[in-house]
DNA sequence: TACAATAGTAATTAATTACTTACTTCTCAG
DNA sequence: CTGAGAAGTAAGTAATTAATTACTATTGTA
């Protein structure tokens, strides 16, 4: 907090700037769990950052730009989430596992996050923000999809399955303990969940049992 | 719309109130799928039906009241659907399938009910609004519970499967198609992927394959 | 040290929100 | 037929919102 550089390479006041944004995008995560979507407004920004209300736009143009850079941080944190978690493993289906445990970790340590997402997903119509939004879950989508066809190849999951439903119900697995946790007000429970849920999953994407 | 009952049994006015109760709850559906859950004030609701803002005001006490009037509604609706659904099978398996299946349907054709319930549950506290919403997914969730646990004593699924789990993989599968419909914009094809994703869940639930 | 850029402030603005009030119109029961 | 109650209207209110403006304070640099 008040540890500061004391050497920087750049001008001072693009710091100072780079700085204040994300503080502003971290308020905004904090006051989407703490109060709701809803109560993001910029006076609710200032006051939990420390600022009078104007400031926030020596840092961002309009709101809008606060929503960009909240879903921009959300996209590349979420990216590099998943990344990780797949080069942890070898195998395909070893891969979606940890994916899957990732993104359940990512959202128990950042509860923020599923709230503005949804609340974005939840409104028609082709803002930028929203076009932000649905890209990341998509591009989220397709990468299920490609480690689906390569465990299918793989014959670690059912030849017959649907490679691009499989993603669908891998997400919506996620979704599940977002309103389970939401539902009981405990984040911290999902993981163990989690990881109770995945054997379903898999013996589902593995096909019919033969006896 | 233009066919009154001529022969009125109740005093007339309430007749007239509780009529444009409905109109105004039908409103507020057609608006949180058309616009979006903010969307809707009392000025779009009132624009909607064809009467002043203030007018509202005669009908409900308060936007909270309103609130409380849909969810209401949503909770008696689903409620019949489901019992319509389980009644149409024998096997508590079979009822399952058709539960889901009439969540999915129910969906499809008010496509404003998960905009309305899910932006709800993205709020914490204890609003009177917000506890008939958790009520309402909680007895839900009770229900499906019970049929997974006389599925297992028929031995029907899994006799591992943790039947307080299950329901969560079942309403997440749903919540997974109606994030990819938000995704697609198409509610229509809702029934043809869930009747395309219940045997992943069918899989899941039955356990381990033993080849 | 003086300067120029900029983060921050205090106050203000226009728009929108839920809700109210005074008044009008309609309709049905007596 | 009539009058009382209720639905509806038009106008207005207080509060809140995002955004702007004129000004001040700070800070790195020439």
């Amino acid at each position: 907090m008040n540890v500061q550089n004391p050497v920087r390479t750049g001008p001072r006041q693009r710091m100072m700037t780079d700085e204040r944004q994300r503080e502003i995008v971290a308020a905004v995560l904090a006051l989407a769990r703490e109060r709701g979507p809803d109560a993001i407004t910029t006076q609710a920004i200032a006051d939990r950052i420390g600022v009078t209300q104007g400031a926030i736009f020596r840092h961002f143009a309009d709101k809008e730009a606060i929503w960009l850079a909240v879903f921009s941080w959300v996209r590349t944190a979420m990216g590099a989430a998943f990344a990780a978690a797949v080069a942890k493993a070898d195998s395909p289906l070893a891969k979606i596992e940890q994916a899957f445990l990732a993104q359940v970790a990512f959202i128990a340590e950042n509860p923020g996050v599923p709230r503005v997402v949804f609340h974005e997903l939840q409104y028609p119509g082709d803002s930028p923000v929203r076009a932000e939004v649905r890209a990341m879950i998509i591009e989220y989508r397709k990468r299920l999809a490609l480690l689906f066809t390569q465990a299918r190849a793989a014959d670690e999951v059912s030849a017959d399955l649907d490679t691009t439903l499989a993603p669908v119900l891998l997400i919506g697995a996620v979704q599940g303990l977002v309103i389970q946790a939401a539902l009981a007000g405990n984040e911290a429970g999902m993981m163990k969940r989690a990881r109770q849920l995945f054997p379903l999953l898999l013996h589902g994407y593995r096909g019919p049992r033969k006896p």
